[in-house]
Formats: C-alpha cells, sequence, structure tokens
DNA sequence: CGTTAATTTGAGACCATTCAATTTCGGTGG
DNA sequence: CCACCGAAATTGAATGGTCTCAAATTAACG
C-alpha cells in the first residue's frame, strides 16, 4: 500500500483528480498542468513551508502528507486556521497577494510541489479554466474556513472535536484515504486542540468520552470512525459546505 | 451629510473606487461594470439577501447600510461569519457555487443591487481583470475569515471585541465613513455576540470595561475610538490581514 | 406617550482552563 | 533485546471566564 497516499506518477495527479471531476478541466489544460515546471520538495515534520508576513514567489501544492495554515496571538498561542490534505493547494491566496498572512507548517512529514507564481499567472491568461478552477478551490477554502467560525463560536468541545473529525473523514475519504472505514490521522491532541481553539487536556478528555460513547476510536494517529450518524449528530456535522471536497 | 454613505451616483461607484484604487481596473472595464444591468433593491432591516441552501441566481453588492452572513446551528443558535459594509460583493462565493452555504440578512436598513451571475460571468469571459478583481475580493473576505477564525479560537471577550471594533473602524474609514474619528455602527450588543461567539448579557459587560477604561465610546450606534494605540493592543489588532480594505 | 426592543444588573452554575504530576508511547543506542 | 529518552497522552484538583436565567431599566419609534 501507499505510504501518505501519493497516489498516481504525477506530483499534480491528485490536484488534477479533483478538478477533473469536478468538470472543468479538458484534457489539453491537464498537459498544460502536467507540465509546468515544478520543484518537488520533501518537508521534515514541524517545519515550514511558508511564513507569515514574508513575500511570496511560490505555490505549493501539497503531494503527501498534512500541513497547517496558523497564527499566533500575542500571549503565543498558536490558532490553526487550516488543515490541508493531499491534492490541494496550500496557500492559493497567495497567487495574488504579495506577503503571506499566515504560516503554513508541515504535521509530520509531506512532500509538496513548488511553482512559481508567475508560471501559474501565465498559465491562467491563456487558459481561463485553470484560473477558474484555482478561484473556486480558494472559495471551498473559504466556506471550509465559515464553518470552522460557526463551530469556533457556536459549538462546545464535544461537538466542535466531533465536527472536525467528520470534516477531516470526508475529505480524506475523497482523496481515497480511507480504506475499510479507517484513516490516518496524524494530528496530535495539541494540534486538535490548537484548531479548535482549545486546551490539549481537554482535548484529551472529550477523545475519551467520545471513545467510551463508542463513537469514534483513537490510537497512533489511527482514526475509526464507529458510528458516523451519532457522530455527525453529536457534531452537528453537515457537509454540503464541502462541496466537491467530498466523495471518492 | 449622506446617509449610510451611498456615496457617488453609480450604484456600483463604491466598489469601482475600491478596485481602481487597488489599480487592477481600466477605464474601458469600468465602463463595462457601469453599463451592466443591475435591480436595485432597497432591503427592510432584518429582511434576507440571500437564502442558506437556496439555489443562487444573482450576485448582490451592497450601496448602503450593513448586511450580515450568519449560520444557524441545531441548538438554533446564530454565528455571524462576516459583516459587509458598502462597496463589498455580499455573495461573491455565489458566482461559482450552486447554492448559497450561508444566509445574508441585512442590519437595520440597507440598499443593494442585484446582478444576474451570468451578466457577471459574461462580463468576466472577456474582461479577465474584473475576473481578478473578484477573486482578489473573495481572497480578501477569506483573509478576514481567518483572522475571525483567530480571534474566536485563542482570544478572550475582551480581546475579541476590541478587535472587532478596530477591524470594523478601519473598514468604514476606507470608504470614507468615518468623519472625525466616529463611526456609525448599527449592530446591536446581540448582533456583536452572534460575531464574537459571545452571550449578549456579556458583550454588555465587556463594553462597560472599554468605556470604563477610556477605549471607546459607544452609545446610540455611533462609535468613537477614544485610544486607538491601546484599543489595538487589547485586541491584539495588526489590520495587515485586511489587505486593501484599509485607508482611504 | 405608549409599546416594544435593546441595554443593564445580579447571582449562581458550568464548561473549560491552569498547573502539576504521572503514565504511556515511539524511537534510539547500547 | 532491553534500557533509555523525549514527546505525547492521561489524570487530578482548583480556579476562572463565560453562560444561564431572571428581572429591572433605558432607549427607540410611531
Amino acid at each position: 500500500m501507499l505510504p501518505n497516499g501519493a497516489a498516481g506518477d504525477h506530483p499534480l495527479a491528485l490536484l488534477m483528480r479533483r478538478w477533473t471531476m469536478r468538470s472543468s478541466l479538458s484534457a489539453s489544460d491537464r498537459d498544460a498542468l502536467a507540465s509546468l515546471a515544478l520543484t518537488r520538495r520533501s518537508v521534515q515534520r514541524g517545519a515550514y513551508i511558508v511564513h507569515e508576513g514574508e513575500a511570496v514567489t511560490h505555490c505549493s501544492v501539497l503531494i503527501s502528507g498534512f500541513v497547517a495554515r496558523q497564527k499566533l496571538v500575542n500571549t503565543g498561542n498558536r490558532q490553526i486556521v487550516a488543515i490541508h490534505l493531499p491534492g490541494e493547494l496550500v496557500d492559493a491566496q497567495n497567487l495574488l497577494l504579495d506577503r503571506a498572512d499566515d504560516s503554513v507548517q508541515s504535521i509530520g512529514q509531506s512532500e509538496v510541489a513548488m511553482i512559481p507564481k508567475s508560471a501559474i499567472l501565465d498559465l491562467i491568461a491563456t487558459r481561463p479554466e485553470i484560473g477558474r478552477a484555482i478561484w473556486l478551490d480558494t472559495i471551498i477554502d473559504a466556506s471550509i474556513t465559515r464553518e470552522w467560525v460557526v463551530n469556533l463560536g457556536r459549538r462546545d468541545a464535544r461537538a466542535r472535536i466531533a465536527h472536525l473529525l467528520c470534516e477531516l473523514y470526508l475529505r480524506l475519504q475523497a482523496i481515497g484515504q480511507c480504506p475499510s472505514g479507517q484513516c490516518m490521522l496524524p494530528l496530535s491532541q495539541e494540534q486538535i486542540a490548537d484548531c479548535m481553539g482549545l486546551t490539549p487536556v481537554h482535548v484529551n478528555r472529550v477523545l475519551q468520552m467520545l471513545r467510551a460513547d463508542g463513537l469514534i476510536a483513537l490510537r497512533a494517529h489511527r482514526l475509526t470512525i464507529l458510528d458516523w450518524a451519532q457522530l455527525t449528530q453529536v457534531g452537528d456535522f453537515d457537509g454540503r459546505y464541502l462541496h466537491d471536497r467530498i466523495r471518492a
């Protein structure tokens, strides 16, 4: 089995598969994408791909692994604002912005394909469908971020964590990383806490509740959903906000 | 003085001014925008402009007033995910999505210009700069939403509210609605609570603290910043995430 | 000037935090 | 193969920020 789901031969295979299923990409567009000059880079666990405030010259597509977009507050605490999975652009918004307004950090080991912004912008100029695909990606990312706002603002810890697990499970399923109802979930409890605005201690207690209630199994970075119906109910989860980031 | 800042003659004047200052719009693009067929609509306080889950055929530009984008959770509570000010597209993401994933409700009375999605998409097809401008708007909206995630996740009530007031003050200033250091802020304490994931009762207590500390005056929907330096410090506020939504 | 919405106040309960200390886990070297 | 190590997970007890539920007061509006 493939570790980390580096599916397909081409580094951008997952990205192109997603865009193609959305039916917004011709074969010729695919060829153009496939011949983009890109730098493949292996990123160590905890290493940064983008630094907040820095000028950005490249955009990165995640090939394998998990990465977190995050910001720091003045108390030194961290808030994760997005989790990105393989096949996603980790900083699409930087295409049109000069400076990164958040940092991107690798969770565990990961691989990215770095593409110069200018190369993508040139491609878009002649192939509007590719620009449209990236734009739609930024729109779906924004939809997910808004659901996180709802999560953080109006759901308690139990619902928040259940909701996050539902979301990641569906998004992993969409890229074929949930064989037999299980998926790898390399997030530590501290990282879950930084996603959901909680402390690691409380995340630990809530996860124990979810396990005790028979909703999930989570051990050694392996998540199993034991009762999807109840988990979605606890998390007040309705996956429509994911748009095309669902279903294989 | 103009009520609600309906500046300029054309309904889209504020929008075009913003895009022009960003220097991404030619005079010919402006003319094309100005001759768009649009329906001007007056919206009563509390009325809905977009309903979550519904098919969307038009996009709306806010001409005057304030509107809130929001979602409901299963407890019946509301979370506001964005506040839109005059000159902004209130549902740009619906251009590329079939169904609205949040509702848009008017705060106080407002006016919008409704434009058929097809008209905008046609315009974009021949004038990529306009598509680029809308795309950049969605990107900046997403940046603001991410900052809200940080606010909700990692700041206490006092910092959250201070931060929100700083943001709205700068955004109002950018559209010339802060003569002499004051601005209209038609949000009720309950709506501030729904923005920041708090209860109206607690918002009330925090606002009293901010007033007692001499940071703000807020009465009758009129906000005055008394100590910008301290307010930004309390709110851990750095306006760079607003990108071009700042400065007049 | 009456009616309704919005703001304000108080007291008690609760969810999540803080601060430690302990245990388990995954990886490494002897 | 086992001892060791740092990181992650787990547990406990006390604190605290925010909520809940009323009730009272003030402001907005026709």
